[in-house]
DNA sequence: CACCATGTTTAAAT
DNA sequence: GATTTAAACATGGT
């Protein structure tokens, strides 16, 4: 389910929920031994870079990736009964956020943390990111662009809606070699990833099509061409495929190859 | 039951 | 060296 706006939307959240207090660390299935650690500790700190999490209490950093399946669960305390695949339980007074199937949930020291930080590039999500080296990594390779938005050492927190949806946006074809982009388009990808992964954050979902208003967008509405047969523009076919091991939809009448 | 999915990592192959 | 491919891992919904 995660891309980056739902990592940075958890931080927030949890941050919210459990800031400052002294919390109950469990790990139901006794998947993250190190949870008796943080027993009792308080949490000080939440963080997201790309789609990495990191919580950071008063003894330890915990460093959590979602990966493809992994899902936080917010209830009221005293909460459900522990059930399933549990890797991680966070327990307040009023509050109880169970963590299932991450790739990834570990105590993580400052030195991995920092490799880990280094091997990511620019979140659009981060105040401070700076664009230019995605800029020029992109200038120098003839990959598609639609692989290299999903390469999380270029751009962090991308994911796999977000690269169709901004191709799509952009009318730019997929398969172009991404050194084909033009300085000016770069510009325009890097403000609309922005722009979408804030609004996915605070939505808690993606939606890249305009707001009607009363009304929450239903599922199919949300996005221009992810998943979808028919392209809205001109109504010609959607197409389907692989690229960068994963399926891209785009319409190629609105997203033409163009000579370089 | 079978199939699909908003992900990453590693190692091997090209 | 750059890139692509395959395999492995993790769960829930339809």
């Amino acid at each position: 389910m995660p891309e980056g706006h739902t990592i940075h939307r958890l931080a927030q959240d949890l941050s919210r929920d459990l800031l400052g207090q002294s919390l109950s660390v469990s790990s139901p299935q006794g998947r993250f031994e190190d949870a008796s650690r943080l027993q009792g500790t308080r949490l000080i700190k939440t963080g997201a870079v790309g789609k990495h999490l990191f919580l950071h209490f008063e003894t330890a950093v915990v460093h959590i990736h979602l990966g493809l399946f992994g899902r936080f669960r917010r209830s009221k305390a005293p909460g459900p009964e522990a059930r399933g695949a549990l890797r991680l339980r966070l327990v307040s007074d009023a509050y109880v956020w169970d963590l299932s199937g991450p790739t990834c949930c570990e105590v993580i020291a400052e030195d991995a943390r920092n490799e880990l930080l280094a091997r990511l590039g620019a979140d659009p999500l981060a105040d401070a990111a700076n664009p230019k080296p995605a800029w020029e990594r992109i200038q120098k390779t003839a990959r598609p662009i639609g692989a290299v938005l999903l390469d999380q050492r270029i751009f962090a927190g991308l994911g796999n809606v977000y690269r169709a949806e901004i191709l799509f946006m952009l009318g730019i074809h997929p398969e172009m070699p991404a050194k084909n982009l033009a300085k000016r388009e770069f510009n325009a990808l890097w403000k609309l990833a922005r722009e979408l992964l804030a609004r996915g954050v605070k939505e808690k979902r993606i939606v890249t099509r305009p707001a009607v208003k009363g009304r929450r967008l239903r599922r199919e509405e949300a996005l221009h061409v992810y998943a979808r047969r028919t392209c809205e523009k001109c109504e010609g076919t959607v197409r389907r495929w692989t690229l960068g091991a994963r399926a891209i939809y785009a319409c190629e009448t609105c997203q033409p190859q163009r000579q370089a």
